[in-house]
DNA sequence: GATGTATATAAAGAATCACTTATATAAGGA
DNA sequence: TCCTTATATAAGTGATTCTTTATATACATC
């Protein structure tokens, strides 16, 4: 599994993209994080394993907390994945409409 | 699980991925994509299906061919939120209330 | 109508995931 | 040292995912 795999896994649940979400406004240790979701201690921390084994987070140690905080360029590698489709489908998107429309067998633009 | 989730989801794959980027090139039916991956046409049809249920693809009829493309809306949603996840990264989180209003789709425990 | 083509659906199994409770480790303070 | 706090890990469970092969459905052509 890649790391843009992973990386998108992890944003897939709702309760991982909270904690992003809550480290955006600082670091937080997992008691800080308690009330993000109604789930166990456990859960939480494997959330944050998650995170962290996708590259969006990183640990720091502090006494017996283990405070997390972002890891901002995490986001360029997805971001350059779906600005680059994006652009390849601006490009294309109209003109697959009309031949779409009247294509009787197999599309393929080609062009 | 939100539409938000199922679109992470669908990308953490790189199958779906590599389907998205052929998509890019033009419509393309379930033949046209068979050498994508070495899995077979159910395995293909099937993330097909989840790319669809994700509102990323749409489906056309033509004849006994669906030839799928690519919903470009469904990038530009995805775009806003990887946008403003990145913005409370960097430390800038003063529309961080405007934003939200936007995109109300993180807060979501369970399921 | 019979046949071939394109795709979907069903059924089944392995692998992974997201939880839980219980316990272990590690540090701080009395 | 003993107790408390913070977090991680273990073990177990049910749900979901990804794959396969086999079969069904829909259409086109002959």
């Amino acid at each position: 599994m890649s790391v843009l795999d992973r990386r998108f896994a992890a944003l897939s649940d709702p309760t991982r993209r909270a904690i992003l979400e809550r480290l955006g406004q600082g670091a937080a240790t997992v008691q800080d994080l308690r009330d993000i979701a109604p789930i166990s201690q456990p859960a939480l921390s494997h959330h944050l394993k998650v995170l962290e084994a996708a590259d969006l987070i990183e640990t720091s140690i502090v006494a017996q907390t283990r405070p997390r905080r972002l890891r901002p360029a995490a986001l360029d590698e997805m971001n350059a994945w779906l600005a680059r489709l994006q652009t390849i489908m601006e490009g294309n998107y109209q003109r697959l409409d009309a031949l779409l429309a009247d294509m009787p067998d197999t599309p393929d633009p080609k062009e």
